[in-house]
DNA sequence: CTCCAACGTTGGTTCAACCAACTTTTTCGG
DNA sequence: CCGAAAAAGTTGGTTGAACCAACGTTGGAG
């Protein structure tokens, strides 16, 4: 056999940087899944109770528009929220169409639990490589995705 | 107005890589989506038939490895291409369990069609970066891809 | 010869992302 | 001030990518 192993992906794949990315965020978004998952909580979870400790209360729109959640998938994962008594949503006072979104000493104690899961799913991603090296990537990235979400970022 | 730029990412996803990953990952993949249907294909088609220009004709389990796609996956990916003209499939002599897919003219000429409108793809996802950190973002991609799937790159 | 592995195929499931439509409420232009 | 436009929350979908289980056929190893 010319190829002990033969099951490589063709050169013109491996120097797609597309290509490259989507594979290594799949991968990277599979570990993630586990630690979340093991955490109880899903992506969407995680991102709102984030934003909400963060930024503090805020409405649906606005939490959907900080993480980059669709407004309907934002109402979804509130209602999950709400479940498990990590956040608290109620009526705004001052404009009656929205919802004000809190976050409960529990949910703050959730989003720790899983912040902690999820630092070392990056510390297994990131593994091979050295803290310039991982700075280097994030600095990239961010760049890259500065450029094209201005705004979000 | 605690938040005087009101739709910002809070800091917490901002610095995780995983996140940022799977973000510009999913716009890579929306850019490269566009292309790829202006062309007439889906990812599973341009990445089967560039593994089979490259690496010549191989069984569908094979082609299914080298470009990680699953084997069902593979199969309905090939019917379409079979559909269209750019891949033959027929039995494999020396083997009567496997098909020998082939890719045709035609076939070849899809490729390298489709994999032009993926430059320009790529040339877009990379704009702001100078030839030096492109190299070294596909280096940091590679290297961190290698390490999580050993024997596929 | 038997048992197990590999192959192709069918028919699903899951998850993330998105979109359309509707109701209520606010805002804004004339 | 009023009517149109916009924003908010909600419901109910659709899509694409990835994956998984099962089955019949075939090949090969013991």
């Amino acid at each position: 056999m010319t190829t002990p192993a033969g099951d490589r992906a063709p050169e013109r794949l491996r120097t797609t940087p597309s290509w490259l990315l989507t594979r290594l965020a799949d991968h990277a978004a599979h570990l993630a899944r586990e630690a979340f998952t093991a955490a109880g909580a899903g992506r969407y979870h995680y991102a709102l109770l984030v934003t909400l400790v963060e930024g503090g209360p805020a409405s649906q729109a606005t939490l959907g528009r900080r993480c980059g959640i669709d407004r309907s998938d934002v109402v979804a994962a509130l209602n999950e929220l709400v479940a498990r008594g990590h956040v608290e949503r109620r009526p705004d006072p001052a404009d009656r169409r929205r919802n004000v979104v809190t976050v409960t000493p529990a949910g703050r104690e959730q989003t720790e639990r899983t912040g902690k899961a999820l630092d070392e799913v990056q510390e297994r991603l990131l593994a091979p490589l050295d803290a310039a090296d991982r700075r280097h990537l994030t600095d990239l990235l961010t760049r890259l995705l500065r450029h094209h979400a201005p705004g979000r970022l």
